[in-house]
DNA sequence: ACGCATATTTGATGCAGATCAAAGTTTTGA
DNA sequence: TCAAAACTTTGATCTGCATCAAATATGCGT
């Protein structure tokens, strides 16, 4: 219901990789199934809501637009976890930490829309820290330093403090990206 | 219904990386989207079985067992997905194919499980060119090559012929996956 | 305000895997 | 059966990121 929490898995040896980040609205477990084969670990205070499983279950089964709604949400988590294998597979550091700014500058933009028309300059809160964004990124939380630290000298982005980014030009960063600029469409 | 397809995207300058494997039973396309952003490629020649959208998505909303279903399968492939990023962000090379491997066996085993018992030397049938395998794994071919070779001269395994792989040792081939080595039992 | 704990930056070095290059090997087709 | 194409292996070298190490910044409790 509230606050952000992460889905990860850790290796004997320590290493560890989240696999995805659990926000408001979000489901955490699966109808038919006990146990969940990841670690969920809070990231800020959290509320939740609980059901139990079998009324859960059962209404799943008797209610149709909650099965539909579910699905719906399953296949949206399938396409974000298909972008970030593309992530993790093939992109090189400093497009994974440009593709991972670019997604908090589109996101907040969706939160606060009335911030500045086309929103130059804006302020974005890092919702964790570099070495949980190093773990999201399947890199180590010195290179989200140095290339942080990078786009900062090349004056892409300003970092005031440790939690904020501010993005000074978008179109640089998105260029950083390793993406495809145009829209997707295709013949 | 028949056949093998990967599901992947290239980038403008010439990296691939393949998202999953498409076998049958498997769905392409979902209710609701008229566009997936994924290449679907044929790697065997393929059967399909097609449905027009709206009578489909009729159906999905009409049947309580269909939306059912499909989420179920919708959260079997993001588990498969989830895991596969593990592997694509934290795995060494050599972890990684020793992964593929052993996730063939444990398939093979599945669908031809009166093979031989316990099933030493299984002969595994490789689906895939070792480009393909590299863009799946996240590596280049000739990692792909390097890591058979090596695995080879170890004994694990043994490579009669460019698509086919015998396991000699499934131990230390699980050994070499990095994965946790009990089945998972936690307190 | 001070000192400690935690997070971050920066530097030096090493190595796994990418890249470049060339020599086999298997398949295809005439 | 032979040549061409496609695929694979192997070698040499290079590079990006990890690793190791230390200095610096930030926040927190008292």
């Amino acid at each position: 219901v509230r606050g952000v929490a992460k889905l990860g898995r850790t290796f004997e040896d320590g290493r560890t990789q989240m696999v995805g980040l659990l926000l408001p609205s979000d489901f955490i477990g699966r109808p038919g199934r006990a146990k969940i084969e990841f670690d969920v670990t809070a990231t800020t205070d959290v509320t939740l809501c609980c059901f139990a499983r079998a009324p859960f279950e059962a209404l799943v089964i008797d209610t149709p637009h909650v099965a539909q709604r579910l699905m719906e949400l399953a296949l949206d988590e399938l396409d974000a976890a298909r972008d970030w294998m593309l992530l993790l597979g093939r992109k090189t550091a400093r497009e994974k930490i440009a593709t991972f700014l670019d997604m908090l500058a589109r996101r907040s933009q969706l939160i606060t829309p009335k911030g500045a028309g086309t929103a130059p300059a804006a302020a974005l809160h890092l919702p964790m820290t570099r070495d949980q964004i190093a773990n999201y990124l399947g890199l180590t939380l010195e290179t989200v330093s140095r290339q942080f630290s990078a786009l900062k000298r090349e004056g892409i982005i300003d970092v005031p403090d440790r939690r904020s980014v501010i993005v000074i030009n978008i179109d640089l960063l998105q260029n950083a990206t390793g993406d495809d600029a145009d829209g997707g469409v295709v013949a």
